[in-house]
Formats: C-alpha cells, structure tokens, sequence
DNA sequence: CATGAATGAGTTTTCATTCAT
DNA sequence: TATGAATGAAAACTCATTCAT
C-alpha cells in the first residue's frame, strides 16, 4: 500500500510543519516569525510549506484555528451541564489554564489574535474565539437566570481571565531570563509563589477563580 | 540666538519621530513597523530618526519608555494619600483608563511589553512597567493592613485589570473593521454600551472597578 | 538525474559570482566593491550571492582564498625536486609572475591581503599565503645549505618579489588610463619595455630574478 | 589681533583635519574611511571638514599630497652630492624607512597611491610620487654613468624597495593582532628579529641595501 | 510528495554632502 | 569660523514566494 505510506508521511509533513509554525508563531508573532525559521523548526523544505499548506497567512491562520480550536474543545469537554455556575466558572477557568499549561505557546497566539480584532483573522478562527467566548457567556447568564451571580459585562470578565492567565503564563515563562523579576514577585507573595513550583497556571486559576467568584456571587462572600 | 531655535526645531523633530513612531508601532507591532513607514508617519527623512534617535531597536525603546513612563506619571498623579484603598483602587484603574482613552497606542504597545517579558526591554522600560505595578502593590497592602481588603496576589489583579483595560480598548479600536462583531458585543451587554458612546474605557474602568472592589473587600459587598 | 543537472547548474552559478566578485573586489577593494555590483557583473541576482556564499565579508575570503590558493598551488606544480636552487628560484618567480600575468586581478587582491596583515583574513587564507612563502623559504635553505646562496633573510626577499610583481603589473594596468607614465617608464628603459610587449610580468620577473640571484649567489657574479 | 588668532586656530582646526584623516584613510583605506570617523578622529565637525578642505576625495588628495610630499622632501634633504652611487642608494632606502618608522600611516598611503595608478591621484600627489622615483633614478643613473652599478631597471628597483619596506612595516604593524605569525618570523631568521627590537625598518632597510648593493655593483660582492 | 535554486521587492542601516544659523 | 540638523542616494542584507526537477 504505497498510497496509504504516502498518505502518511505527508501526514506527518503536515504535523511537523504545523508544530514548527506553532512554536515559532508564538515566539515572535506573525511578522517576527519568518517562513526560514518555520521551517528549520519544522525540519522541511520551504518549499513544502507553500505546498502542503499554501503561504505564510494561510499557515498563521491555520496555527491559530488549531491552537484556539483545541483550547474551546478541551474547554467544552470538561464542562458538565449538572454543575452549578460557580463550578462551571471554576471548570471554565482551569481548563483555560490547563490547557495553557500543556501548551505554552497558546497565550501569545491567543493574544495577538485577540489584540488583532479581526484583522488577519479568518472566519474560522474568529468562530473558535467565540466559541470559547460562549461558553462563558453562558455560564455569566445561567448565574444569573438562577440569581447566584450578579449581572456583570461579560466580555470584561473574558478579558480579565484571558489577561491574567496567559499575562502570567508568559512573564512566567520569562523569569529565567529576568531572575531578579522573579525574586522580586516571589517576595511580594510568597506563600503563592513558593507552594505550587511546576504548576503555576493552576494556581492562577484558583486565584482568578476565587476572585472572580467572589466578585460575582450575589450572596456576600462569607466572612473571610 | 540661533541654537534656541534650532534645539527647539530638533526638539520638534524629535517629537514627530516618536509620535509617528509610536502610531506606527502600536499598529504594526515591532517587526511590524517599518523604519520606512515611521519615517513617513513622522514625516521626517529615514536617515533623520538614526540621525537623532538611533536604531530601530532604540527608537522602540524609547517610545515605551515615554508611553509606559507617562501612564505611570499620570497614575501616580491622581493618587491621593487621604483617600480610602477603595477610592485609590477606583483611581488607580480608572487613571489607566483614561491614559489609554487618551492614548490610543497604548494598550498594544503596553500589551508587547509584558508580553515579551523583558526580551526587548530596557532597565528604563522594566523600571516604568514596576512603578505602574507598584502603585497598585501599595494600594492592596494599604488595604490588607487596614483590614478593608482580603489578601491577594497583587500580580494577578494587577493583570486582570491590564488585560480588561488593554484588550478591550484594543478590540473596540477594531470594531470599524468588524461591524459584526461590535454588534454581537452591543447585543450582548446593550445596557454597557449604548450609555457611554465615546467613553468606553471609562466604562470599562467602572465595570472593572465595582467587580474588583467586590472581589477584594472584606464585608461581603451588600445587597446589590 | 535531476539531481546533476541542478548541481551543475549551481557551481556554474557560483562559479560566476566569484569571478565576478574576484573582478569588483579586485578593482575596487573590499570597501569600494558593491554587492549590486558584483552581481552585476556576475549576472545573478544579489540574493543569489547570499543564498549561496553568504555575507560580503565571506564572499571576500573566498575569493581570497581561491586566488591565493591558486597561485599557491600553480607555484607549488612548476616546481622541480631536480632543480638547483638557482633554478627553483626561477621558476619561484616566473610562477608567481605567470599566475599573474594569467590572473590579473590577483596583484592588488593579494596585495590587500599582505596588506591587511591577518585582519579580515581568515585561516585558510593565511594558510594559502604562508604556503607561497613557504615555498620559497625552503628554496633560500637549500640554497644555504648548499651552500650556493648567501644568507638573507627571506621574508624581506619575499617582499621584494610581491612587491616587484604585483605592483609592476598594476601600475601597468593602469597604463591606459595615464598614457603620460607609460611614455616616461619606456623612456627611461627603452629596451626592457619594448622587447616583449603583451608579456611584461614575463620581462619583469626576468629583470626581478636577475637581480636577486646576482644578490643571493655566493660566487661573485661573473664578468656581467 | 583677532585676525591673527582665528588664522591660527584656523590652522589648527586643518592640522587636526589632516592628521584625523591620514589615521583613518591609514587604517582604512578610501572607501572604508568615512567623513563621521575622520572627523571624530580629528575632534572637529563633519562639516568643518567640508568647510575647511572640500568634499571626501579633496581630502585624500590633500592626506596624499602632504604625506608623500614629506617622504620625498625627508630623502631629498639626507642625500648630498658628494657621496658615492652606493652611499646615495643605502640613504635612499634609510631615508625612505626613517619616514616610514616615524611616520606609520606612510606605507598603506603609500601603497594605494602607487595600486591605484593614478586613478584617484591628482597631478600633484602624482608628481610627489614622481620626485621620490626621480631620485632613485638619478642614483642608478650616475652609478651606471661611473661604471660601478650594472644597468637595470629603476622601475623595478624602485617597486623592490617600496613593496619590502611598506609591506614588511605593515605586517610588523598587525603582529600584535597575529601573534603566531610574528612567531614564525622569528624563528626563521631570529638574529635579525632579535637584534633590533623596535627599529625594524631601520633593519630592513640595512638588509635590503644589503641585497640591492650586492645586486647592482658590478665588481662581483667579495668573498663574503 | 518534496526540495534546492533563484529572485523581486522589500528591510535596516550608512554615508557623503548641504544648509541654516 | 564652526556646527548641529537634515537628507537623497546607496549600501548591506532579508524574506516571501516561485519554479524546475
């Protein structure tokens, strides 16, 4: 079966090409990323990008549409329609976490094609924003439906969560080359910074949790 | 005395390259921008911005350091020391509000130099971006000390209230480009964003405020 | 085998831009040559330099390297084990001579290359000119050691010969465009500029051997 | 007097101007020289330059003029009439090497002057050149008249004597850069390296006398 | 399917020169 | 006399893209 070999390898091709684009995209956004490095990283011929994929803004747009499309899948698979809205925000903001986690370069991509508005943004990675955006929303208006949450724009709450768990992910991601920046968080809040070494974003999460929940929930947080 | 006029003459030069600098920045990002294109928006020969300014490299950072060194100065100057940490925390945002209500350029620019961590930036940058943070570092242990705020990680706030106030002005700036989507927003939320046309930052502000005061003060925030 | 034709295809190519190179580099020096104009005269595409050679700089050691390694190697194959020193200092010179008079651009790029002392060149370069000087130390100890050749030393012989060859066959070059000075050089030596037209770096490494054998042979000189 | 002050100091603003550039058309040649570098060597403004000497190649002419100018006015003066051919000949080359020693930037000035075959050179530095040819000549001319020196090419002698002294100074110059390189010198010849530290062209200038009297006097050198 | 070669149109940067003061 | 500012032209170098194989 030399089709299917063929298949496969090219396949393979793709992956590789894709994977190289990824990592050099959120490195250095799209202007900063050249299609040289794309594929050193990728370890393919140039010219097999523009073959399998086409040119460079098709290759940024489908980076995104797969980054952002497994970030909303992962997202939408771990929500549960018998939570109650403060566990799906939990669950919301973890799996944005979660996700950013195991996959670095999402925060920077996710960044620019949020900050671009639309600009070099394709149909379909405009629907994935929003499908991560919707599951929100939802969220927002089921709280308030059941009147556990007070009404509160949406988009801004979307705004602080993307802001403060991909932000962090990437000065994180940065503090080996910045040690005195490190030094210098780590002794505002040490507790915070010194319990959970390996596995910041969660504990992001639970912050940006406990904070929003405590931001939207009607019933006065207890005492505290 | 000719040297008045002519410092003052290099002076305005000088201003013009940064101004165009700046715009042609925040749009394009670093790599982006093209000297070219800066020299045109400044309206100033190339060899002039090298002339006075230096490098690409330099002339990024210096318009960080004006735009991040001014949003700090203003901060900082609509800070009082009579006020409640609530009241300084509702300045605090709202200055940064209205630093980038009149600053357009700024949120991306801002946004890039978080974002890289310190890749690109200076001591100067670095420095500006920690008095911003450390403004706000300041209100929260007023509060925490005072009993009025529960403790919290400053950073995460701190992101949280950049991410709104960055990302939103951004994707507003960007609605022109997509009516559909400023639409859905409007759809969403149409309460937030019919009052205030023209002033939405300072909603955004508002908003940011009342969810953050409610996530930070003690006494459970009343009936609402 | 689509492959050999390519590649043939790519030496021919490379081949012209070091012939083009080696052409610009020699009239012009390294500062003075363009990068546009060496592909000019190399008939390629300026990218084309880059993609296959590399920078200016790299360009120029190659060039050096080529030139220098061929007149190292052309000296190195007139050479005869059999022959006396006297011989071998001949045929040392003539070489030299021959190279150049079947090379013009070799003088002042070999000249530029003594000239820079080691600054711009690389080992390999270094190697190659110590190999043409090497060659002729070996020839001034077996001299010596036969005892036929006084002792002298050879690094300044060395010079005299560069100097004679490679500055005579440039002032000659030159000829065309000051007419004045070849009139006053045959003037002054009628018979030595006459008698072999088309063949001057023969004639002169002629007139250079002569007199160097008449100051390095030990038995006075015959009647003469 | 403030006639005569300016006067002065426009002098020394031109010493300085012409002393800047001889340093760094020196070390860089033509094109690698740059009016920015010149003037910073000379401490003056770029446009003091253009005020005082004209454009870039007004400056070279001139730079050659005065040093070439120099040497042939230094040898002039050390010869007088009395002495015999070979006497003339041995000051001829001490003269030029004396310049040469207090006076580096001579030899790479020198160099291109004779490379460029009068490309760049205007009639008066061609006219330098020509006096300090002019007096070998002479020499070779009466020793042949007197029946001592055999007939040769005073072309050739002349490029023998420059290209020993010139180079062999400027490789000696880049011996701190390629300290193997001095190393292999001097094992080859290590009297002469050792015994005159610091006035090597003094040395080279005995050792090619040395070699030019043996080839040129026509009784046979003596047993030696 | 995959790639090395080649290139046009840029990009950043430098530089000799002029000019107002 | 002297200079800081300004610039057009050109330099070195890069890059997205195409094409023959």
């Amino acid at each position: 079966m030399p089709q299917k070999n063929m298949a496969a390898n090219k396949d393979k091709t793709i992956r590789r090409i894709l994977d190289g684009a990824t990592k050099v995209f959120a490195e250095a956004g799209y202007s900063g990323a050249s299609v040289d490095e794309i594929a050193k990283a990728a370890n393919v011929n140039k010219a097999t990008i523009y073959y399998h994929v086409g040119d460079k803004e098709a290759l940024y747009v489908r980076v995104l549409h797969e980054v952002i499309g497994q970030t909303a899948a992962g997202i939408a698979a771990r929500m549960n329609n018998s939570m109650t809205p403060a566990e799906k925000l939990a669950t919301y903001i973890s799996g944005i976490a979660q996700t950013v986690e195991n996959y670095p370069p999402l925060p920077p991509v996710m960044m620019r094609a949020v900050e671009s508005g639309g600009q070099i943004l394709s149909p379909e990675v405009a629907a994935d924003l929003m499908m991560i955006f919707g599951i929100l929303l939802e969220i927002l208006e089921q709280g308030a439906r059941e009147g556990v949450f007070i009404k509160a724009n949406p988009f801004i709450i979307y705004l602080m969560i993307i802001g403060a768990v991909a932000f962090h992910r990437n000065v994180e991601a940065n503090w080996d080359q910045k040690p005195e920046l490190a030094m210098l968080f780590k002794q505002m809040d040490p507790d915070f910074y010194t319990k959970l070494e390996g596995s910041f974003s969660i504990s992001v999460a639970n912050e940006v949790t406990r904070l929003l929940l405590r931001a939207l929930e009607k019933q006065g947080p207890q005492k505290d």
